[in-house]
DNA sequence: TCAAGTAATACTGGATCCAATCAACGACCT
DNA sequence: AGGTCGTTGATTGGATCCAGTATTACTTGA
């Protein structure tokens, strides 16, 4: 068992902070990490120890613990005696988590179909809809996370449902750059996955809804690997 | 990039450490994740800070950072203003990693095979062989690791070893009982996969060395459900 | 002018000290 | 006797201080 609080996948994207129940590291990581999903820290941009100590009014001693926690998570480089950074990642790299997650959410998907409610499942609908009308990168970011992760709420996991949270966040700024990407070249094949997911989903397909969600990460793979000047500098 | 020492997957099972170059929260960090796999820690053993600091001739602010990485690792669990435990998994916890397993595994031997050298190849054979023959439990787990963790040393990945390992970490304690159980049993299932393996991966038969290596990870999942016993407690 | 060596600076790493919180124990009351 | 409340002890959390290291800038020489 854990004596961990059970923390399930939230949409914000954080491990579900029980206000001011945890210290001060938990809390200053909860808000970096919030920060960097947000793009106000891009990645290679320097963290600095002081900085972030008076940002929060705290001292660098639990600074350092949220960057150890940042460092675990992939979302922050440390070198000793020398600083951290917000990680930067390679193509080859962004690739492999891509090819990971083509192994893992299906199956995180296949735990959470069988409880998904009938309300669920057309607030799902709702969020591929609002995402083919939205014109806003950000927005469109934000529903397309909600959506996702949304299929995954129910799963129930104690283990996956994070490796797969932190996947979407390591990957998130180079999520952000591909969907500018797309969009200009008119790409819709996400909007048909995303409304083909749904429909597996209602009828209780898990091999067809696995296929799908399989089939469309290895899509955005693929086209990734076409746009190599996003990882240049 | 990573500014990260492209950590590798080593048999001893911890990122490999480049001796006094880290500080010693990382050190700490290191000789307490052995001392854990080792068996030296049962799961759910308290951990207290200053038991560790002058353990090492330190202080605890190193200490709480190592606590810290195991606790992002999952090998141990923090309370706020309580302590730490060395994590205790659940049954269904260590189903569900076998999943995982199941799936990333497989994806990361199609990684090493094409590295793989003869000699290495021929060293797993050896390590297949003497596993037949070990007797001691503790001698076959270490020999077990070695021949598995070997298959992937060539996969060249800087994220999917890593996950893989921690894995592999996390459930150590558990596999340590489970094959005390199958041993009892004469169950030679996982000798033959062992050998097919090698065979496949000699054949440079990658889809067959999945599909084994995925067998493999199964039929063990599916015999650890057949005996709660070992998460009582 | 450029290279190399050296000094200054700014930042991180670690130790000690104090405050806050939880657990266990005991006293008191019903 | 049992339960509840308060108190004490042990342990963790956080802040300040000092030491160590890397980087920068500067100086000196060829």
């Amino acid at each position: 068992m854990s004596a961990l609080p059970a923390t399930g996948v939230a949409q914000n994207g954080q491990m579900t902070e029980h206000a001011t129940r945890d210290g001060a590291g938990t809390r200053i990581a909860a808000e970096l990490r919030q920060a960097i999903l947000d793009g106000h820290y891009s990645p290679g941009m320097r963290v600095r120890q002081e900085d972030l100590a008076d940002l929060h009014g705290a001292s660098r001693i639990p600074v350092r613990e949220a960057l150890r926690m940042l460092e675990a998570e992939g979302l922050v480089t440390v070198v000793v005696n020398t600083g951290a950074w917000v990680s930067r990642l390679s193509l080859a790299e962004c690739e492999e988590m891509y090819q990971i997650r083509e192994r893992l959410e299906p199956l995180l998907l296949r735990y959470s179909i069988p409880n998904l409610s009938r309300p669920e499942i057309d607030h799902l609908a709702l969020l591929a809809d609002a995402m083919e009308r939205s014109t806003d990168v950000e927005h469109f970011l934000k529903l397309d996370r909600e959506f996702h992760l949304s299929t995954y709420a129910t799963a129930g996991t104690n283990v996956l449902g994070e490796m797969v949270l932190q996947l979407w966040n390591r990957t998130q700024h180079y999520r952000r750059a591909f969907t500018r990407v797309f969009r200009s070249e008119g790409d819709r094949s996400a909007h048909y996955d995303h409304h083909l997911l749904v429909h597996a989903i209602r009828r209780g397909d898990v091999d067809e809804a696995e296929r799908v969600l399989h089939d469309h990460i290895r899509r955005t793979r693929l086209e990734l690997a076409r746009h190599p000047e996003v990882f240049e500098n």
